[in-house]
DNA sequence: TTAGGGTTAG
């Protein structure tokens, strides 16, 4: 009697805790929830336990998610399904709900057609082509494959860990269909942009078409530099949503087209946090900061929150347009209204005061980025670089190395600028021959352009010369450039001539050529030469002086 | 179970 008494008071209390997490909105109210719960010695109900599970991945917030779960002594399939949906939801604590998955076997329960789908997203975050794999092999012995969810996400998880023949060897086994399978094949192309055809031949003999299938087209054209296709089937779809203008938007802008991408952005029905941040983006991506930030303004002005993406974007164009003023603004600016500092931001903003010279503040925030990849390395490295700071560029170009982090075309970009302000040409050398050997990597324009600057400070022009003559870009103004400012230095008029020419051909109007080369006849007393550039460079350059020539 | 936005470059 007593007992049923007791056990009806705690359904009770369970209850009213569900009715309390059901109408919880914030993660205060949460937390307060979650702790009345816990005095309530309620922690241990598997039910609840799966609300506050979902609840806490919902507000991102992992560390509870997984203190909950653990708190419960014997998680059953629901819990466990929970879980794994849970951290399928938190981009960076995907691999936790692989672990889940292992430790459910582990325990003897088995999973079922709930589990799976989730643990896919997991796996397609991850791009854990291998966990994927062997996941949809346990789904083939389990019977679970006649699910359409299940396979749906297989096809999606194939698609995105870039496998576009498993992805088809799924749909093609499929009994049923229905559109979200369609879809997630239109989906994998969409992503690699290839095999448009097929993809084309497949969404014309779909059995039913959605806005999803159209988006999914446009993407793979856009994804496969096919603008005009791309934009014939917006034009030609029955209805838009705020994705589709937003889809095509971002194709133009992917491809440099920032005026189409405007046209479009001004002509869209509706616009959304992501539509705004995907035309801030476009300018700030295309040498047009001014015009980003003008747009940040104006999307302020029609009451939009901007979010980390958002100010990634704002940060790096107020980097490119330098000035303490803007740098001091967009720092507070990310302070004050609790921006996010996630990785990318704060990359972005170790750039933005690389850039503008202070390095150590660069350093502080480099300092507070838990695990820097090739990007905040790179942008640490290059800022650090470019203001004379090639000793310290290469330490941490070290401690890259030393973490495992794979350098990429722009680090070296860094790496060699160092050794080239820093007069370290033996190590500059060095690096460049890793760089083609050890990470087969294809020296570009950039380059060339840091060796012959290396080469050429250190005197040696004629190496410097070979170097430019044998680039497999053909003739490029930033190598030459850096070997015509050398000559100037160490007065080679017979190099100097020969990499004018090349120039005055490549950039016919730009000034600072012709200056160059007219300096270095003056130095030589040629006055005669010098006087026939200034000639040339005036019927050339008519009112376009260095810095006036952007606008 | 399916679709859109972010950082590094002489």
């Amino acid at each position: 009697m007593q007992t049923s008494v007791r056990s009806h008071h705690k359904n009770n209390k369970v209850d009213r805790a569900a009715t309390l997490l059901k109408a919880c909105i914030s993660l205060p109210q949460l937390k307060q929830i979650h702790a009345f719960i816990f005095r309530s010695n309620l922690h241990q109900n598997k039910s609840l336990a799966s609300t506050l599970v979902s609840l806490y991945a919902f507000h991102s917030f992992p560390r509870y998610t997984h203190l909950v779960f653990s708190s419960v002594s014997n998680p059953n399939l629901s819990l466990f399904n929970h879980s794994i949906r849970a951290f399928s939801k938190i981009p960076s604590h995907c691999i936790q709900s692989i672990h889940l998955y292992l430790q459910m076997i582990h325990n003897g329960i088995k999973p079922d057609n709930f589990t799976y789908p989730f643990l896919f997203n997991s796996c397609a975050a991850l791009s854990a082509l291998h966990h994927g794999t062997e996941i949809h092999g346990r789904i083939i012995r389990s019977g679970f494959g006649s699910y359409l969810p299940v396979c749906n996400s297989l096809i999606d998880m194939y698609g995105k860990c870039n496998a576009l023949d498993r992805s088809y060897d799924v749909f093609d086994e499929m009994s049923e269909k229905d559109v979200v399978s369609y879809n997630a094949v239109l989906g994998a192309h969409a992503k690699l942009g290839e095999d448009m055809s097929r993809a084309q031949q497949l969404f014309d003999h779909m059995p039913v078409s959605n806005v999803i299938s159209w988006n999914a087209m446009i993407v793979g054209y856009v994804n496969g530099s096919d603008l005009d296709s791309a934009r014939a089937v917006f034009d030609r779809m029955p209805e838009r949503n705020v994705v589709s203008w937003t889809t095509m938007l971002v194709g133009y802008t992917k491809h440099g087209l920032v005026g189409s991408a405007r046209d479009l952005f001004d002509a869209m029905p509706q616009r959304n946090l992501i539509s705004w941040t995907a035309m801030i983006t476009g300018y700030a991506q295309n040498g047009q900061p001014g015009e980003a930030l003008a747009l940040f303004h104006r999307m302020e002005e029609a009451r939009i929150k901007p979010d980390a993406a958002t100010m990634t974007s704002v940060i790096s164009a107020c980097a490119q347009l330098g000035g303490t003023e803007l740098v001091q603004w967009v720092g507070s600016y990310v302070d004050q209204k609790g921006i996010e500092r996630n990785e990318r931001v704060l990359t972005a903003l170790v750039d933005m005061h690389a850039k503008c010279g202070n390095v150590e503040e660069a350093c502080r925030l480099f300092k507070e980025i838990p695990q820097p990849d090739v990007f905040s390395y790179s942008a640490l490295i290059t800022g650090l670089a470019s203001h004379g700071h090639g000793i310290k560029a290469l330490e941490i170009f070290r401690k890259m190395q030393a973490s495992d982090i794979e350098p990429d075309d722009i680090t070296f970009v860094g790496v060699l600028t160092a050794c080239s302000h820093t007069g370290l040409v033996e190590d500059g050398l060095r690096f460049w021959e890793s760089m083609v050997k050890n990470y087969l990597i294809e020296p570009g324009a950039d380059h060339y352009a840091c060796i012959v600057d290396m080469l050429g400070r250190a005197g040696q022009l004629e190496e410097a010369h070979r170097l430019v003559r044998s680039m497999p870009m053909g003739p490029h103004p930033g190598a030459l450039g850096a070997l015509l400012a050398a000559c100037r230095t160490y007065g080679n008029v017979q190099i100097a001539e020969s990499v004018a020419k090349q120039l005055f051909e490549l950039e016919p109007e730009n000034s600072g050529n012709y200056i160059l080369l007219a300096s270095i006849y003056a130095s030589r007393e040629q006055w005669e030469e010098a006087t026939k550039v200034r000639v040339a460079m005036k019927e050339k350059c008519v009112n376009k002086l260095p810095g006036c020539s952007w606008i």
